[in-house]
RNA sequence: GGUCGCAUAGCUCAGUUGGCUAGAGCGCCUGCCUCACAUGCAGGAGGUCGCUGGUUCGAGUCCAGCUGCGACCACCA
């Protein structure tokens, strides 16, 4: 067995990842029947690079998908990636940027070619890194949110939901980013609090009798005023409603109208109304029959509506205004102000409210259905407090823009004629106007990329072909994401699969937390806080950081990632090596089937051990069924240092010296074998590492990626064992404390004397005097009854079992002395505590009969010790010659 | 403005239906190169569970309020 002191990663993950793929272990059949487990991967931008988020939110998916398979669960994870509209199409423009060119001198088709040709050539990366993760994705169904396939579904739905009248085309505001230069959905525009000023204007009245101040935060707006509304109850301006104002700088006259939208409090009570670039004002001016002026273009440059501003950028038009305003007493007064500015999520540039004509998702009566499936229980949220906030959005959900005005994308099947401009939209390219058979000009627009995400989930099985796939693997078992994405594409999903395929798109939805730094900030390119995972994965290994991934994975909680935790689980990694290789040292050359005979004798310790396995893995499967990666961690890892490492390893050293050597050495690969079952879906890769050099049960696959995840043994089960095993090592740890404290130098023996009224203790300890002897450098192990009294010893009270350690010559009393005392006190509080329970007549009578007897038990237990300390004190005075 | 989450050892975090003498890792202290592992072994110190009330025989755990931090949503010019 070559194996290393320490654990070396390098070499380890690429094998097992490269072999795992080549064998197709994780290609799915439908055909294969059984219980089904399925996932969709939440798909990466296909310009993106792994980071935590990525990290955290596949190493979770991958140990479901891990635990599932190895449960016998025909399971499939569909993995891909998302052709990320805005993203890519920004990143192969500034790609160009740098050879001098643009897309508009490259035109539309072959700048899309280029993308593709970018797309072949960097596309892959995060897949790669993906990979070197150990995702057990089905890499045979990679998917691609632009290729073929995906590409029919998308028409497909758009063709439906137009023919349904849930997509319509309109003239609306909506939110317009003049640098990508395209529409922005609600979701993609990010609000952020910023300082920034009000401006109190003053407009003249028309008959010149006066002048009403309006305030704004964004005077260049003013261009396109159309009226200034007060609130009909206000009496300030009731008798000025219906006349009319003249607007500075343009002198266009302008309604005053009364709606009650207005706040009273606000301001003077008098609000300008820019129906062409604000929201709240566009309402109003549907409401009022109001003018809609546009004053900019496209990018955000004033124009011809905007009169001697034209020209200018809307930053160099705000400040224009407000100097010709200074100076001509427009402006009344100017005060600091704290306002959301909205952003557009991919570049952070200003958002501006536009006029335009846009393709529209009427999703009302989809967002009715899949509030329905959630609050049916049909989809479950875990943790479930995520269900408020979806429904918090679904149930205010407004109608979602769609068309984009970009080239990288899914274009909108819509054309329209040049003859009688009738508007076709179809499932393939029309040649002609079917009315009039005049030429058609396809509508330039491209889908929201988070159109083609909704379908994801059944897209991907092959809709809208009736598929095998889709038969078997739809709904998907679980989607496991972000909480960042719960509206972008949870909701939508969700929409979607139940629209068109009838069924929520998955049962469970477990969102997870967002990794941080270590200092709570949440990790940004600009904050310089970023750790790389692939970087973490060099240093510590990916099994190490996946685990310490899902140790900190714990519910309803944002993940601080501490770099000294993963150290610390690299640490663990090296212990199960290590492990492992002395396993194997000692099944050298020996034939060993790895399976426990029935009627097997078996050791106190090896029963249990055994024990402890079966009770670990009905834990840790619970843990899973109930997505509780931190405790699985937890349980895993506690058991195989603490339980497997530090008590049942050192005790088998001692057995295979004893007398049947041959079942300590099958216990130990029997519990090995099984911890690495079970440790497999969070480590995947030293866990194959280590067990192709172990022997298997019988029947085994050549990989442990597909070996049977354990069931607990009920045969194994064996409490008697557990209590009196923990006796022994109580009685082992307390002797190793006295050593401790009393700095007895390693070599020196003691003696250890017990007096107990229990047979069964007793026996206990006799019969495994070896045990105590080695593993607490004791000397001796040796019963005293009747009144035999050891003179000069350190005393451990146990609960019905007193221990003496004779110190004549090892140590000096007046360091026992101390320690009893301490002991003393902790007891007395305790007993205190207990005392003052037991005679409260309320406790008495209220609590249940159980826990009263649990603390009467206690309260005799401490009596006994008490009183165990309390000799142990005069013994020690006795010797001393007190 | 609304909604939600979080406050537990020096640090990073567990603590599922109330029964805890509150746990882990790291760090710290003491002693060990014991033949799998010094990325280790054995032992130890360290906490009025943010604050104030309430419910209960009993609260880190449930309820209310407060303080602080964070997130999301929102049309207050």
């Amino acid at each position: 067995m070559p194996l290393g002191k320490t654990y070396d990663p390098r070499g380890v993950e690429s094998k097992w990842s490269e072999r795992w793929r080549r064998e197709r272990l994780f290609e799915a059949d439908p055909a294969k029947g059984g219980r089904v487990f399925s996932m969709v991967i939440p798909p990466p931008n296909v310009t993106g690079s792994l980071h935590m988020g990525h990290a955290l939110n596949n190493t979770l998916q991958d140990a479901l998908c891990r635990f599932h398979r190895m449960d016998g669960a025909n399971t499939l994870w569909v993995p891909g990636t998302d052709h990320a509209g805005i993203a890519t199409q920004n990143v192969v423009e500034r790609c160009l940027l740098e050879e001098g060119k643009d897309r508009h001198a490259l035109g539309r088709e072959r700048f899309v070619e280029r993308v593709w040709e970018w797309k072949r050539q960097a596309g892959g990366a995060i897949v790669n890194q993906l990979v070197r993760l150990g995702v057990s994705c089905d890499w045979s169904r990679e998917r691609f949110t632009m290729d073929e396939g995906l590409s029919r579904a998308v028409r497909e739905v758009f063709v439906r939901l137009y023919e349904e009248g849930l997509i319509y085309r309109d003239r609306y505001l909506i939110n317009w980013c003049p640098r990508c230069r395209t529409a922005l959905s609600d979701l993609e525009v990010e609000h952020e609090e910023t300082d920034g000023f009000l401006y109190h204007l003053r407009y003249p009245l028309a008959d010149s009798t006066g002048v009403i101040e309006v305030a704004t935060t964004r005077p260049e707006t003013m261009l396109g005023d159309t009226a200034v509304a007060v609130h009909p109850e206000d009496e300030r301006y009731t008798s000025l409603v219906g006349q009319a104002l003249v607007l500075p700088a343009l002198g266009r006259r302008i309604p005053i109208i009364a709606d009650d939208y207005v706040d009273r409090e606000f301001g003077s009570g008098a609000v300008k109304i820019t129906p062409g670039h604000d929201f709240n004002d566009f309402e109003i001016g549907l409401r009022h029959g109001l003018d809609m002026i546009s004053v900019m273009d496209e990018g955000a440059v004033m124009n011809d509506n905007a009169g001697p501003y034209a020209g200018l950028t809307r930053e160099q038009c705000r400040e224009r205004m407000v100097e010709d305003f200074e100076e001509d007493g427009v402006l009344a007064r100017i005060e600091p102000h704290r306002l959301a500015v909205g952003k557009c999520y991919r570049c952070r540039t200003v958002v501006e409210p536009m006029l335009s004509v846009q393709w529209f998702v009427r999703v009302r009566p989809l967002a009715e259905q899949a509030i329905e499936a959630v609050r049916s229980g049909r989809t479950r949220f875990v943790p479930q407090h995520w269900e408020k906030t979806y429904f918090a959005w679904m149930e205010n959900i407004r109608d979602w823009c769609i068309s984009r005005q970009l080239w990288w994308g899914h274009r909108i099947p819509a054309w329209y004629c040049t003859g009688c401009g009738e508007t076709v939209v179809s499932r393939t390219d029309p040649a002609a106007c079917p009315k009039c058979q005049a030429a058609l000009t396809r509508d330039p627009d491209v889908l929201d990329t988070w159109f083609s995400s909704a379908l994801w989930p059944f897209s991907t099985l092959g809709w809208p072909d009736r598929t095998a796939d889709l038969e078997t693997y739809y709904p998907t078992s679980v989607l496991v994401t972000g909480f960042d994405i719960i509206f972008f594409w949870v909701a939508r999903m969700m929409m979607m699969g139940l629209k068109f395929m009838g069924e929520v798109p998955f049962r469970d939805v477990y969102v997870h937390a967002l990794v941080r730094d270590e200092a709570g900030q949440k990790m940004s390119k600009s904050r310089g806080n970023v750790i790389d995972p692939l970087a973490v994965m060099d240093r510590y290994g990916t099994d190490a950081f996946r685990f310490t991934l899902a140790a900190f994975a714990a519910m309803g909680r944002d993940i601080r990632l501490a770099e000294d935790r993963i150290e610390g689980y690299r640490n663990f990694m090296n212990k199960l090596w290590n492990a492992a290789r002395y396993v194997l040292l000692q099944l050298e050359g020996r034939k060993v089937d790895c399976e426990i005979a029935e009627g097997e004798e078996l050791t106190l310790p090896q029963r249990w051990i055994l024990s402890r396995v079966s009770a670990l893995t009905a834990a840790v499967r619970e843990a899973f069924a109930g997505y509780r990666f931190n405790e699985i961690a937890s349980l895993l890892y506690e058991f195989t240092w603490h339980e497997f490492c530090d008590w049942y390893l050192e005790i088998s050293k001692l057995e295979i010296c004893g007398p049947r050597p041959d079942v300590a050495r099958e216990v130990l690969a029997v519990v090995l074998e099984r911890l690495l079952r079970l440790l497999h879906p969070l480590i995947p890769f030293i866990t194959e590492e280590i067990w192709q050099s172990l022997p298997h049960p019988g029947g085994s696959p050549r990989y442990l990626a597909l070996a049977p995840y354990p069931h607990p043994e009920p045969s194994w089960r064996d409490d008697q064992a557990e209590r009196a095993m923990e006796r022994v090592m109580e009685v082992i740890r307390g002797v190793r404390n006295v050593r401790a404290e009393m700095n007895i130098p390693p070599a020196q023996r003691l003696d250890l004397v017990f007096r107990t009224d229990s047979e069964e203790t007793a026996r206990l300890l006799l019969e495994h005097a070896e045990l105590v002897r080695a593993l607490a450098r004791v000397g001796q192990v040796r019963r005293v009854q009747g009144s035999e009294r050891i003179a000069g010893s350190a005393t451990l009270a146990l609960s019905g079992l007193e221990i003496n350690l004779p110190l004549a010559g090892v140590v000096d009393f007046a360091g026992e002395r101390e320690r009893l005392r301490r002991e003393l006190a902790k007891l007395s509080a305790e007993l205190d505590r207990v005392d003052r329970k037991l005679a409260d007549r309320h406790f008495l009578t209220r609590a249940p009969e159980e826990v009263v007897s649990k603390e009467e038990a206690k309260r005799e237990e401490l009596l006994q010790k008490r009183a165990l300390v309390v000799r142990g004190l005069e013994l020690l005075a006795e010797a001393a010659g007190e």
